[in-house]
RNA sequence: GGUCCCGUAGCUCAAGGGAUAGAGCAUCUGCCUUCUAAGCAGAGGGUUGAAGGUUCGAAUCCUUCCGGGACCGCCA
C-alpha cells in the first residue's frame, strides 16, 4: 500500500471541515484533489492541489482558501512544514522522522512491499502475442509479447486477478495453406523430390520435422487420400508442432500463457458460437443486409457493390459498418473476433485488454464497437497498439526481407543479447512510440545502456550486503533484523533522496497499471538505481559516506538496512517487468 | 482520400491537467585510480511543429493546419 495513503486522508479531513465551517458548499466534488510527491523535491514532499480545485466552488482565491487548511494539517507530528505555494499549492515536508518508517515497512514486507490491491481481485483478460502458427515468432512479435507480458505481471502485482491468453488463429486459408506445405515435406519425407516450394506455401525448414513425423506415424496412406481426407489430418498435426514452437520460443523469453483459445472452437463444436453472436447482435437491431461505399482513395479491382450482412459497428464510434459473412458464405475474421471477445465476457472478464502490433491499428474501433455492443457497455477493452521496433546493429539497420529469408526471429534475438535485455529495452519505451532496438547498445557496459544500469545498482547493493560481514562480521544483513536498525541515523541528503525514491514505489505500480503502461517503472527502476549509484559515488570522496564505515557499527547498520531496501525495489521492479536481477555482473 | 500513432534540448527519449518542462548521450570546464565493477562533479543548451479554444492552470484535453510513420480488403 501507498505509504503517503495516510497523509491524502488528512488532506480529505482538512476540507471535510471546511465543508464543516460552510467554508466550502457541503456538496462541493473532492474529486479532483491530489496529494502527490512533487516534481522538484525543492517544494516539499507531497504537495496538494485542494485550494486550488475548490477555489472556485467556495469563492475564495486558491491561497486564501489555502491559508485555512495549512493549519488544519500542521498538526500531524509527520509533517515537519506546510507551506503555500505557486498558485496555491499546498507543500507538504515530512519529518525526518517519518522516512525510517517508509525503510521498516520495505524490510518487514519484503517481496510484498509495493504490492496493492487496488485490483480487488477482479478479472482481467490480457490477451498478447496470438501469432497466426505458421511459422517461428520473429522478431516482430517481440514487443508485443513483452509488453502484454509485463502488463500481466503488473495487474497481478496490482491486485487483479489476471489471465493470460492466445488467441490462436487456426481457422482460414493461412492453416490450409500451413496444412499444404507440411503435406509436401510429408512427401519429401517418404523420399519424393518436391522441388521448389509454391508462392503461397511456407518455404522454411521448420516443416520438415512436421514431414518426417507425419511419414513415421502414417507411412504413405495420406497419398492414396483425396485433399479433402488428409488436409485436416496433416493441418491437426501442422497447428500442434507450430504451437509447439512457439510456446518454446515465448518460454525463452519467459512468457507462458494461461490460455490458447482456439478460433475454430468456435464453430467446430456442438454448437456455432459465430452464428449465435450474430443472432445476439440481431436481437439487439444492429444486424442489418446493406450496401457500403466503396473505399475511397486506393482503386480496389475486386471491390463488388453487393448486399451485405453489415454490423451497424457506427452507432459504437466505428467509421463503418462492417460486414460478418464473405460472399462464399463463410464468417468473416471479425465475426470469430466478435465472437471470441463475447466468449471472453460470458467468461467472466468485464476487463479486457487486446496487445495488438501496429499493422492491427485499424481493428481497434470496430472490436471496441462489438464489445460495447454486446455486453450493454459493462465490459471495457481496452486494445494498445505497439508500435515498430526497428533492429540496429552498432547503429546500422538490420535489413530484413522475409522473402530473401533475412528475417530474424525472435529466438535469434534472445540467444543473441538474453531474455532481460530484451525484455528491458521493449519496455524502456511507451508502446505507442516506435522503438530502436541496437545489439551493440543493450549489450555495452554504461550509463547510457538502462539494462546495465539498472542490473548493476542491484549487483552492487548485492555485493555491499555479501562485504559487510569482513568488516563486521556478527552484522546480519537479512531484511527482518535489519529492520531493527536505528534508521534514525540516516540524515544525509542523498539517504533521504534514496528513500525518498523508495517510497514513491508503490504508487508507482498502481499508477502504473491503472494506466496499462509498464514502461513506467523501467523509468522508475533507471531513476532509483541513478540515486543508488549517485549516493556511493559520493563515498568515493567521502568516505564517512561510505555505507559500510569501520568507525561505527550502527550508522553502517542502518545504511545496510538502506542498501538491502533498494535491493528489495530493484527486485521486485525487475521481476514485475521478467528482468532476472543478477547479484553480480560477469 | 480516410483512420490511428508520433512530433519536446544537437541526438535518443521522460514528464497521471500542476509550480522554473526533466534524464542519458554529445559539447564545454574541472577532478580522478575504485566500500570487486559503469570513471566522477559541474555548466551551457527549449517559443514542447504552428495557430486558435477549453480552465484557476495545457507538452498533456478539443478544433484546424504542417511534417513523419503505420494501416485501409469479403486476407487472417
Amino acid at each position: 500500500m501507498d505509504v503517503f495513503a495516510g497523509f491524502h486522508g488528512h488532506v480529505l479531513a482538512a476540507v471535510q471541515q471546511l465543508k464543516h465551517d460552510g467554508v466550502v458548499p457541503h456538496d462541493a466534488s473532492i474529486d479532483g484533489i491530489t496529494l502527490e510527491p512533487p516534481k522538484d523535491f525543492t517544494h516539499g514532499d507531497l504537495a496538494t492541489n485542494a485550494a486550488m480545485v475548490l477555489a472556485k466552488v467556495a469563492g475564495q482565491p486558491p491561497r486564501a482558501l489555502a491559508e485555512r487548511i495549512v493549519p488544519l494539517l500542521a498538526s500531524d507530528p509527520n509533517i515537519s512544514k506546510v507551506e503555500i505555494a505557486g498558485p496555491g499549492f499546498i507543500n507538504l515536508t515530512l519529518a525526518l522522522a517519518f522516512w525510517p518508517s517508509v525503510l521498516r515497512m520495505v524490510l518487514e514486507q519484503g517481496a510484498s512491499y509495493g504490492r496493492s490491491a487496488i485490483g480487488k481481485g477482479e478479472a482481467v483478460n490480457v490477451e498478447y502475442v496470438s501469432a497466426n502458427p505458421t511459422g517461428p515468432m520473429h522478431v516482430g512479435h517481440c514487443r508485443g509479447a513483452v509488453f502484454g507480458d509485463a502488463l500481466a505481471n503488473l495487474l497481478a502485482y496490482a491486485g487483479f486477478a489476471v489471465t493470460r491468453e492466445y488467441y490462436v488463429n487456426d481457422s482460414g486459408a493461412q492453416v490450409d495453406a500451413l496444412a499444404r506445405s507440411a503435406f509436401l515435406r510429408y512427401r519429401e519425407a517418404l523420399g519424393e523430390t518436391i522441388g521448389e516450394i509454391p508462392e503461397g506455401l511456407y518455404p522454411g525448414d521448420y516443416l520438415k520435422p512436421v514431414g518426417a513425423a507425419l511419414a513415421a506415424q502414417h507411412g504413405n496412406e495420406l497419398l492414396a487420400m483425396q485433399e479433402s481426407e488428409w488436409l485436416p489430418i496433416v493441418r491437426a498435426a501442422a497447428l500442434q508442432a507450430m504451437l509447439a514452437m512457439i510456446e518454446d520460443d515465448l518460454a525463452a523469453l519467459g512468457i507462458h500463457h494461461d490460455v490458447f483459445f482456439s478460433e475454430r472452437s468456435l464453430t467446430d463444436g456442438a454448437r456455432d458460437e459465430v452464428a449465435e453472436t450474430i443472432a445476439d447482435l440481431k436481437a439487439r437491431g444492429l444486424i442489418y443486409q446493406g450496401r457500403l461505399p466503396p473505399p475511397k482513395g486506393k482503386v480496389d479491382e475486386d471491390w463488388e457493390d453487393r448486399e451485405q450482412l453489415l454490423f451497424r459497428s457506427t452507432d459504437f464510434g466505428d467509421d463503418i459498418d462492417r460486414p460478418l459473412v464473405k460472399s462464399d458464405g463463410s464468417y468473416a475474421y471479425f465475426a470469430g473476433d466478435i465472437a471470441y471477445h463475447r466468449d471472453k465476457f460470458k467468461r467472466g472478464f468485464n476487463t479486457m485488454i487486446d496487445v495488438f502490433g501496429a499493422d492491427h491499428s485499424g481493428h481497434v474501433k470496430r472490436m471496441k464497437a462489438a464489445v460495447a455492443a454486446l455486453t450493454d457497455g459493462k465490459a471495457t477493452l481496452d486494445i494498445k497498439i505497439c508500435q515498430l521496433v526497428r533492429l540496429f546493429r552498432a547503429g546500422q539497420p538490420v535489413k530484413m526481407s522475409k522473402r530473401a529469408g533475412t528475417f530474424v526471429t525472435l529466438r535469434e534475438v534472445v540467444d543473441e543479447v538474453g531474455a532481460g535485455s530484451v525484455r528491458f529495452m521493449m519496455l524502456y519505451r511507451k508502446n505507442d512510440a516506435p522503438l530502436d532496438f541496437d545489439f551493440a547498445k543493450v549489450t555495452e557496459q554504461s550509463r547510457d545502456n538502462p539494462v546495465f544500469y539498472v542490473q548493476y545498482a542491484h549487483a552492487r547493493a548485492s555485493s555491499v550486503l555479501r562485504n559487510v560481514r569482513e568488516t563486521f562480521a556478527d552484522l546480519d544483513p537479512e531484511e527482518g533484523t535489519l529492520a531493527n536498525s536505528d534508521l534514525g541515523r540516516l540524515t544525509d541528503e542523498g539517504e533521504i533522496a534514496l528513500i525518498r525514491r523508495i517510497a514513491q514505489f508503490p504508487r508507482l505500480v498502481e499508477a502504473a497499471a491503472t494506466a496499462h503502461e509498464p514502461h513506467r517503472l523501467g523509468f522508475y527502476l533507471y531513476d532509483l538505481a541513478g540515486d543508488f549509484h549517485g549516493l556511493w559515488n559520493r563515498g568515493k570522496d567521502l568516505p564517512q559516506l561510505r555505507f559500510i564505515y569501520e568507525s561505527d557499527r550502527e550508522l553502517t547498520r542502518a545504511r545496510i538496512a538502506l542498501v538491502a531496501a533498494t535491493k528489495r525495489v530493484l527486485a521486485s521492479g525487475l521481476g514485475i517487468l521478467g528482468v532476472d536481477a543478477m547479484h553480480e555482473l560477469h
